[in-house]
DNA sequence: ATGCGGACCTGTTAGC
DNA sequence: TGCTAACAGGTCCGCA
């Protein structure tokens, strides 16, 4: 599932095949989504043209004059082109078919993704008003996250996965990220030097800089827009590699449970 | 205000 | 082989 370079390439990999494209036509197979699906303010805009594809953390906007479908990708979901005689997938939700013949396919076996509708292109929907800045702009920076973090007791590790502090660093990055910067994803966020999270933003912004030049992450099932799969797990130093050896001091990864989510990190070179 | 656990789902894998 | 439990890329919400 997507952390934001999974959804960076998507948004790449779809772009082109759709923005500028006239809506034909949308299918809407499942609703269930982790809210309703608005399937009546999306059917009004067929005939309407799409005027761009942006990504917002981990969000998708699809914009229309009239205003913009907003998708989440959730842990499990993907979206892809396809031709029309591409065969209808299990999970596969949601169909915007274009007049240029492409189709924008939503698979989402969990469905804890969305598609929404915000119907006006002045106001952010509710879910994007509340976000914390793109970790690849320069507005996120370590006085930043030094001030944002004062007083917090919170982990390093959840504080940096709250959308509301910084988008897009899921499971994966963080890990990967408080790895590279050799800090303890224990440590409570406000008991962190500015001198440290000078280093944490900037292997933050390599981290997932790296990550989509790679087109991603796949662990298991993820694919882009062009339906191809990332390669960045290789370069993965402690996600997903409990018990096997730090790629600097050969010590075993340790595993631990964090926020219900697990945490991997290396006792011996993150303090 | 902060921080935690629960909730939402299906699919895959590990273990008995 | 088959059943069961644990776990998986996210994040909103309600409660203490």
């Amino acid at each position: 599932m997507p952390e934001l370079p999974e959804v960076e390439t998507s948004c790449r990999g779809i772009k082109p095949h759709i923005e500028g494209a006239t809506l034909q036509k949308v299918t809407v197979r499942n609703a269930k989504l982790r809210w309703p699906v608005p399937v009546a303010e999306l059917t009004a805009l067929e005939g309407r043209t799409l005027n761009a594809v942006q990504r917002r953390g981990k969000y998708l906007k699809l914009i229309f004059d009239s205003g913009y479908i907003l998708l989440h990708l959730g842990m499990s979901g993907n979206v892809r082109i396809v031709q029309q005689d591409e065969v209808i997938q299990k999970h596969d939700h949601i169909d915007f078919s274009f007049t240029n013949g492409n189709i924008l396919r939503l698979n989402d076996p969990r469905r804890f993704g969305c598609c929404l509708y915000q119907a006006d292109n002045s106001v952010e929907h509710d879910l994007l008003k509340v976000l914390g800045p793109e970790p690849l702009a320069d507005v996120f920076n370590a006085e930043l996250l030094y001030q944002c973090s004062r007083g917090k007791k919170q982990a390093v590790k959840t504080f940096i996965m709250d959308g509301h502090v910084v988008v897009g660093v899921g499971n994966i990055y963080a890990a990967e990220s408080l790895f590279r910067a050799g800090i303890n994803p224990k440590r409570a966020a406000g008991n962190i030097s500015k001198a440290r999270y000078i280093i944490l933003v900037q292997v933050i912004k390599a981290v997932l800089a790296e990550a989509i030049a790679q087109g991603g992450t796949t662990l298991k099932d993820f694919v882009g827009g062009d339906g191809k799969p990332g390669y960045f797990k290789q370069e993965l130093q402690v996600y997903g590699r409990a018990g096997e050896p730090c790629t600097i001091c050969s010590q075993n990864i340790k595993k631990i449970n964090q926020g219900q989510r697990s945490t991997f990190y290396c006792s011996h070179c993150q303090k």
